[in-house]
DNA sequence: CTGTTAGCGCGTTCAT
DNA sequence: ATGAACGCGCTAACAG
């Protein structure tokens, strides 16, 4: 185990005195040493391989130069994808990030929520399950001065207590029931897939209300619960088409991408076929959807604009000691039609 | 901002001395103090919601309850879940997981390997894009001392300086190359996935000497090169198709999932039905394989055992501070067929 | 059983 | 222009 290099190291080698050669080395301006003194650190911190302990600046400085992201759930690529986003985002303003995965539990969440006061982070981005859920302890810790950008979807009422930058389905969502409405379905089901004790969020009802909007009756719409997984949305959908074949939507819309795939499945298991037997929309376009077998139709939410508003939002507020006023910015989605839509069957004579 | 509530607080507010507090919230066994100081302690963390500061605490005993890990691209469900798994399984032990995502970039491995010395963890899981082109840096690190495991799927000839937790693919694809043939089977490709500069690894020439033992001539294989992402795969696949009609296999095996779900595709961009027309496997067997409208064949890894193991031996040698010779598990891998394979198309007469 | 003291490595006053 | 000294919060010696 070789000795860990120190900054006295460095400014004994050097000749000079340890705050020296941290003036030095910071690039303070007040350092007023002769070009050759400034040529002489440098040079002993490059033979001696110096690199300055992360943890004892940080116990100095109360900086960290990282901040946190907390995510519902690290395998589904939604939340991979926004991590990877994020973490380029915020490299380039020479930060790091700290992901911490909730791995869809509501009590994981809450613990590492609460963990994140004394997390060795300048502050965090947060994709909660329910933003009006931690309402109170968004306003906690905008109090304690801790900050905090919070994602999601919902547009909340009254405005968050802390930055927050959303998406907004309605939009997407519009242009998807007209769309599915143009092509002549009539019959819908909505897959609603959370984590265990996680509420419904405003999506079935935005859905329901669109749908009422252009004449089909709530009789024709069923909203359907499942878990987080591929795997439960897969089985509580086909469980849904064995037990009521009578039931059958021709238009299926989900949560999330990876409901959509695992209903698709569960779909092509019962022997129907997609888009001609069963139109299904999902939601997030991930990546993946435009190259699955049978292309997958979704509403995208715009990762690139949201991660990188989420940095700078995130970054300035950190920057800039003083007090701001929470700040809330909105991206639209985009319905994304690809082959998993079509028209509708029509109904057999 | 609310001040942070120090050691020192808590045991004023006990009336007693810091390190009396600090023994007995550590729960030390030297401790004789009194039951009922005791509780005067804990009860006054409690009331003043003490959180011990990480920073200080590794910065006084060199340890940082964490442990790093190293991946090729955050953005593929097999790192994703690699990651998911892994932090599971050393959140049991006690640990955290800081996750280092190299964005499939060469220099940014380099970058974050290097890193690594200094980076606040006791020790660090790599999965590398190739563990020999890093020997010599693995070698330096088990010198200093650093507790490092390597993932990965090759097996060395020679065993790696440090802790090893590998994937035989020997055995999952003889197992592939045997069903395919068995499928009859007779053109092939193989499509190597890969980073910019990343050296091929010894996949296509394990399939071509699999081939060449049942009789499959070099001619009838082709080794095609790609990039990592799923669009580059598809592009690279379709444009094989486009320009070489004369050389269409009937079987493709990819270096991945996300591969070969960019080949597949391709094949059905083509006109191409899967797996009447071509049968496709991929290496990992990613969650979503199962799931994907056309189901895929894969080759499994097994992530459970891989991670499991990887923070058995990663924690044992951080917790026995002595001397322990590097380590080496591995690890089968298991054909797992679907509905992307099938029986070869008889050529037309 | 408890208190005093001395660092971990670094950044930042104060004096020179 | 530079050095000595202090403290961030915590743990671990050593005395009391």
């Amino acid at each position: 185990m070789t000795k860990r290099i120190r900054l006295k190291d460095v400014a004994e080698r050097a000749g000079v005195a340890v705050n020296t050669a941290s003036t030095i080395l910071n690039r303070r301006p007040n350092s007023w040493a002769s070009k050759e003194t400034e040529a002489r650190v440098f040079q002993a911190a490059k033979e001696l391989g110096y690199r300055p302990s992360k943890t004892a600046r940080a116990l100095r400085s109360g900086r960290y130069h990282t901040i946190g992201l907390l995510i519902q759930d690290l395998t589904n690529p939604f939340f991979s994808t926004l991590a990877d986003e994020l973490e380029a985002a915020v490299e380039e303003r020479g930060y790091n990030l700290l992901v911490e995965n909730c791995r869809s539990s509501l009590v994981r969440e809450k613990q590492l929520f609460a963990d994140l006061g004394d997390l060795e982070v300048d502050g965090s981005v947060l994709w909660l399950s329910d933003n009006e859920v931690f309402r109170p302890e968004l306003a906690e810790m905008a109090q304690a001065n801790h900050p905090l950008v919070a994602l999601g979807n919902g547009i909340p009422e009254k405005q968050l207590p802390v930055d927050a930058v959303l998406s907004d389905f309605t939009q997407g969502l519009a242009e998807a029931v007209d769309a599915l409405c143009g092509l002549g379905h009539k019959r819908f089901a909505f897959l609603s897939a959370l984590a265990e004790g996680q509420a419904d969020g405003s999506r079935p009802r935005l859905f329901q209300e669109m749908l009422a909007a252009r004449g089909i009756a709530a009789a024709n719409i069923d909203i359907l619960r499942t878990g987080h997984t591929v795997e439960s949305a897969c089985e509580t959908f086909a469980g849904f088409l064995r037990k009521r074949p009578d039931k059958r939507p021709t238009a299926l819309l989900a949560m999330n991408d990876l409901a959509a795939i695992g209903a698709m499945r569960a779909a092509i298991e019962a022997g129907m076929q997609i888009p001609a037997d069963l139109s299904v929309v999902g939601v997030d376009d991930v990546p993946l959807c435009s190259y699955l077998p049978v292309t997958l139709t979704s509403i995208r939410q715009r990762y690139k604009a949201i991660t990188r508003t989420a940095a700078d939002l995130l970054i300035s507020r950190i920057e800039s000691a003083g007090e701001i006023a929470p700040r809330q910015e909105v991206f639209a989605t985009v319905y994304t039609p690809r082959q998993s839509t079509g028209p509708a069957k029509v109904a057999a004579p």
